[in-house]
DNA sequence: TATCATCTAGAATATGTATTCTATTTCCAT
DNA sequence: ATGGAAATAGAATACATATTCTAGATGATA
């Protein structure tokens, strides 16, 4: 009933998620893209309204892959085994950490966004706040909002800092990266 | 025996740092500045080779302050001095720790730095490690390549990642975050 | 095998942005 | 006063990049 496809949403999402861990977001022109899948215009706009929502596809899927393991992580084994996550994460999808974890999302997301994807957005970040101040809750203490804060420090802002300096140098991460993370976890949220 | 100057090269400097504060280097476009000082675009050109030109020297200029007071300051003070350096330093210039420290060097450097540039930033990143190395030498320990990471880490990346998310919501920096950052300094460098 | 929705094809267009170019103005030293 | 260097002025140009547009190809189904 219809021709058949030669290419994927897959392929322009794959080979765009290749430029941008090799050279940033700016290298994932759509001329790039359409080079690297050896694609026509037309293909690639029959698939994706435009260049911004293309993107916002790319890092909306990754963030939420990410940060729902993440979570999950968090309540199954707690606190440092959360702190330590990112860096397994790092270890284990070298590509997607570059993507996700070396640039900011207003790289991706800068403009002409649609509805649903502004929501998937804000729902990502109400579910990651919603997890972190959960978790904070069961830790108790006298201010709930100093804890989580000391929490999503620890949990998020750290173990991010601790593997940035590795996916910019794009050098393996090394063992000692945990080191650094777990100190600081220990540090910020005393074992029970 | 020529024109007084309307324009000075700080009136463009100063008005692209505060494009760039407010909504980041994309917006520092040649049309947004010039409209910003009221000046055509000979007047810039005139100046500056090229805004790639004209971005470096902004961006290395703050780089070049922001890290000599803070190398002083580790040199003086100790470490945990130079942790609480950086909230100190983003509380007393709001908009240069924006521009500074909520984007990346690459959002400036991007290409065409002359040479003049690439060994100024060169020596920025030499002076810094060289700095870190010389403190961790002074800490002892086993192993001194260990030592500096774990110094870097406590005395620049932990820092920085503290106040980074206050620089993106653009709120004022809490005084908890001195305490996040020194937690994690005394943890991970104990003081004698 | 005729149909037709889907997909490929890529040239043409639109847009934003940096930079150049050719006057023209201004002011100080003579 | 005036010659000339430095600065202003802004229209014109160059360029990269996203997007549109029209035509044509393909292949499962009837």
């Amino acid at each position: 009933m219809a021709r058949t496809a030669q290419f994927s949403r897959d392929d322009f999402l794959r080979c765009a998620g290749r430029l941008i861990a090799e050279r940033g977001p700016e290298a994932a022109t759509t001329a790039a893209i359409l080079n690297g899948v050896g694609a026509p215009a037309g293909s690639f706009y029959h698939r994706f309204t435009s260049r911004d929502l293309f993107l916002g596809e790319l890092w909306l899927g990754l963030a939420e892959r990410y940060q729902t393991e993440f979570l999950a992580c968090l309540r199954t084994q707690g606190a440092l085994a959360a702190a330590l996550f990112t860096p397994r994460w790092v270890r284990d999808h070298p590509v997607e950490a570059r993507v996700l974890l070396l640039y900011r999302k207003e790289d991706f997301a800068s403009r002409n966004w649609s509805a649903d994807f502004t929501r998937r957005a804000a729902d990502l970040a109400e579910h990651l706040t919603g997890g972190l101040r959960d978790f904070a809750a069961g830790l108790g203490g006298p201010s709930p909002d100093e804890t989580f804060q000391r929490v999503r420090f620890a949990l998020v802002d750290v173990p991010l800092a601790a593997v940035r300096r590795h996916l910019k140098d794009n050098t393996p991460l090394a063992a000692s990266v945990d080191d650094l993370v777990g100190t600081c976890c220990s540090a910020l949220i005393p074992p029970a």
